[in-house]
DNA sequence: TCTGGGGTCCTCGTGCGG
DNA sequence: TCTGCCGCACGAGGACCC
């Protein structure tokens, strides 16, 4: 049986349930952001984006584009009320889903006799429910279904096989493609790459040269719309991290040091709801002139307790010593579950001696 | 024009034990 | 006893995604 994957994406998530609950702003441009000064758009809406405004944004470059906006601070806890509704239809619909964040979700429909009615219902269901509306692509790997479904949102329904994906792609940017951002498009650009049929026919032998030899035959498979075929159903994380931009750059050691307490305080408290211990805590720190370093230090015993998390990172930021003033402070606990055991021996037994 | 927050994954360098 | 090699764990940085 042949394998066919949708992706389902809701249109504008966060904007579109703010304008349910407020319904006299519709029509009008309506932005999800924070306030401070440093905040950026998390979710413009459709009317919004006409102007050029779009997510991750500054927010005060996006109010000079567009003076009339709604500005309205997110409220994750509607969306994930929103979100628990969607994925609840999506599952009565599948046995196997691979949620991606709180709007979209992939779906394997193999087992469906008729999956684009299927589909067409799910909208319907999620529409009738919710109130919000959906953008589906539907083709034989993750790749193209969601390629399908970002090409004619909002309210998209699109069905593709590769070889069709691959012709009506083929004048697009590399940068179409999820895994290809900003910086791989410039590399590919300065190969005088910049179609996805340029990348399709591209020599992957040449491009290991450049990219490496695991990126650069998977960049070439990308632009063949050559994808993964199978969901993965459950997502374990692997960390868990709190951090903060400042509104105004922090130099003096005392406060830094009073804000990583803080955000150590939140991390693990968030880490005890879930019931998560790790082994490795880890500090970013920003500068001003916003060069990024991060630190970690690797214990025998996980941890979730503030004390020792805390302590840690203190010391962290100690030993480096922020040269200059610091806009973002970050603390991440990562290796769960480790194991207080000693590594294996099975590889060393297998060497020569 | 002045760039969030919370993640994942990859690459590369290094140190270590056998 | 020494050296080269190998695989692994770890640390740091970076690209990317929602």
């Amino acid at each position: 049986m042949p394998t066919v994957i949708a992706h389902l994406d809701i249109d504008a998530f966060y904007a579109s349930v703010e304008l349910l609950r407020r319904p006299e702003l519709r029509g009008r441009p309506v932005i999800v952001s924070g306030d401070g000064p440093r905040a950026v758009v998390t979710t413009a809406s459709y009317e919004a984006r006409k102007f050029g405004v779009g997510s991750a944004m500054p927010t005060r470059r996006a109010l000079r584009l567009c003076p009339d906006a709604v500005l309205i601070p997110p409220d994750f806890g509607a969306y994930r009320a929103a979100s628990e509704v969607v994925m609840r239809l999506v599952r009565g619909t599948v046995d196997e889903v691979e949620v991606m964040g709180l709007d979209e979700a992939y779906l394997d429909l193999g087992g469906l006799l008729s999956p684009r009615a299927a589909m067409r219902r799910l909208v319907t269901e999620i529409r009738a429910a919710t109130g919000l509306d959906a953008s589906v692509g539907i083709g034989p790997n993750k790749l193209i279904a969601k390629v399908a479904s970002d090409a004619e949102k909002p309210r998209g329904f699109v069905v593709l096989t590769r070889e069709q994906a691959c012709a009506r792609f083929a004048g697009h940017p590399p940068r179409l493609v999820p895994g290809i951002g900003g910086k791989t498009a410039e590399r590919l650009e300065v190969l005088g790459i910049t179609t996805l049929a340029a990348l399709a026919a591209a020599d992957p032998g040449l491009l290991a040269e450049h990219f490496g030899p695991r990126q650069g035959p998977w960049l070439v498979a990308r632009g063949r719309f050559e994808g993964e075929e199978s969901l993965q159903a459950v997502r374990e994380a692997v960390s868990e991290s709190r951090e903060s931009t400042f509104d105004v750059d922090i130099a003096g050691p005392a406060e830094l040091d009073a804000q990583l307490q803080r955000l150590a305080d939140q991390l693990c408290r968030g880490l005890q709801k879930h019931d998560r211990t790790g082994r490795t805590i880890a500090i970013k720190v920003r500068l001003d002139d916003w060069t990024t370093v991060t630190r970690a230090r690797t214990i025998a015993h996980p941890t979730n307790a503030v004390e020792h998390v805390g302590q840690i990172a203190a010391e962290l930021l100690r030993e480096y010593a922020p040269p200059r003033p610091v806009r973002l402070l970050g603390v991440r606990v990562a290796s769960f579950g480790g194991v207080e055991e000693p590594p294996a021996q099975t590889a060393q037994l297998a060497l020569p001696v």
